[in-house]
DNA sequence: GCAACTTTGTGCGTGCCTTCACAAGCGACT
DNA sequence: AGTCGCTTGTGAAGGCACGCACAAAGTTGC
């Protein structure tokens, strides 16, 4: 294959990460957290089928999913988990600390600003930024928040590599333009607009209310699937809201 | 195919819920909202390229996507709005309410709980809950924080379908399992943990550190890739903050 | 040192999703 | 009334992802 016989140089990890699938580097996300739980309660190794069950995958699709990176587990034995990790965090691109900023710093932005979960996994937010005067000025988390007229000043000198957007929605494509022309390519945005970029800006949408419409998609499905699964557990409520919704023949 | 030459009656739609696409359900949400914009601005047709262009997707897919439900639109001229959001709102369950309860009034669940895009559309949250004494009796929106241990009763009680998991990782399964024994079939969570759930019930994660990590990779692949895509527009300016490469020690 | 057992890495079939391309249908204009 | 242009709906093909199943490779026990 495209495997050579011996492996670990740049180029070979280069090569690598273009034909990794994007479904595969979500996971392997996950496999990280996983591990790095592991690895405190004191584990050394792991093996596929303990790490998918922990993660709730197929281990088959694991053991692909960490074939892609090029780590090697030992047969019979299982993963290094120290090793394994180094690799992921290598391969994740979290051998170094992207700095990320956040705009619109609302009752959503507050949260995220204030979450340790970020700046503990190499994402340190620094910088905020917001357009309202009471916010400007104010520190959260040791963070000053900036207004937005100085994204494109203080992206550059703090090296942001990650913009997050949560401002309400008609603020978030203008913002995102800032955020683009200041040399930011990768943003999340939780605000609920599609928004436009130039193609080698990556955008991903955070949005809670589509979540949501999924799963009333699936109750909707499960109604319709019949009573045979509403009754399993014995004293499903099923909430049985209108008459003419329920048609079941 | 399974097309009737003629269409609207219920079964039909029961029959189409079950063979729509993952992919497409999660389409379809957006196409709803931007509907609901294009209505707004008075728009009363809209063809399937404007949509597109307007959600980001593929034409193509998206025509696909709205074959599902089997709404008919008009050729040579386009969808009728009006008529299109009725039937979306019908396939997607949205033509009743929803019951949500959220769990874990902390930071991230105070901002979910003031959020009004979630009754806005269907969602109401209609049960708070927290294991926090300082918490339990304080009204958010008008809704009162009850105990955890109040979960199965209330939730009972106001007909809850689906549940919002924001309590720290450790506590999240445990939350979980009341919730599911509750008659929760839906659950959306926020705690980076991997939730253990019976078949039936259907769990939908939003992980915000994952989503940095793939932003992450994507940086890093960006970087690798070399400088040939840099230099495609001309005048990208690619930032280069500092020589050693972007990391920060 | 050998045999039995365990676990990885992956070739391959299967099914889903995406995308192209085009016939069919509808309205407008003459 | 007929024709032209535009848009939908979908057949078909390609690509991607998933998961089975098994050979290769390592470990453990004797
Ligand atoms: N709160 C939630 O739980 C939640 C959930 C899902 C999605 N969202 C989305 O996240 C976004 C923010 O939600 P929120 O509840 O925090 O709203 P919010 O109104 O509380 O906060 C928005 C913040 O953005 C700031 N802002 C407005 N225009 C701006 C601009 N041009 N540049 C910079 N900042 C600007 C405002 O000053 C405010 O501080 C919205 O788009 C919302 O739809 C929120
Ligand atoms: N804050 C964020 O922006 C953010 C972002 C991504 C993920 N998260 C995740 O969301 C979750 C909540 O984050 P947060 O920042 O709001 O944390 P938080 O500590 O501010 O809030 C957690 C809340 O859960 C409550 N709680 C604890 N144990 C509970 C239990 N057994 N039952 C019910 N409630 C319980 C606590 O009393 C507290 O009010 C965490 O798992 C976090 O990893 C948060």
């Amino acid at each position: 294959m495209t495997k050579p016989p011996h492996a670990g140089s740049a180029d070979v990890a280069a090569a690598r990460l273009r034909s990794i699938p994007e479904a595969s580097v979500a996971r392997l996300a996950v496999y990280l957290r996983m591990l790095g739980e592991l690895a405190e309660q004191g584990a050394e190794t792991v093996s596929s089928d303990e790490l998918a069950a922990a993660t709730g995958v197929n281990p088959a699709k694991l053991r692909k999913d960490l074939s892609y990176i090029g780590s090697y587990g030992i047969r019979g034995v299982g993963y290094e988990i120290a090793a394994l990790v180094r690799q992921l965090e290598r391969t994740l691109g979290l051998d170094h600390l992207r700095a990320v900023a956040l705009v619109g710093v609302g009752n959503l932005g507050h949260a995220l600003a204030g979450y340790s979960g970020f700046g503990g996994r190499g994402f340190p937010v620094t910088a905020l930024f917001d357009v309202d005067p009471d916010l400007v000025g104010i520190h959260i988390n040791g963070i000053v928040v900036e207004h937005v007229r100085s994204i494109p000043q203080v992206c550059a000198e703090r090296g942001v590599t990650i913009g997050m957007i949560a401002t309400p929605g008609p603020a978030a494509q203008g913002v995102c333009d800032l955020l683009v022309s200041s040399g930011v390519r990768c943003i999340l945005n939780f605000a609920p607009v599609v928004l436009q970029v130039p193609h080698e800006v990556e955008v991903r949408k955070v949005d809670l209310a589509v979540e949501l419409q999924i799963l009333a998609f699936h109750v909707a499905r499960k109604h319709l699937a019949g009573q045979d699964a509403a009754t399993v557990n014995g004293h499903i409520i099923e909430h049985a809201s209108n008459g003419s919704g329920g048609m079941l023949p």
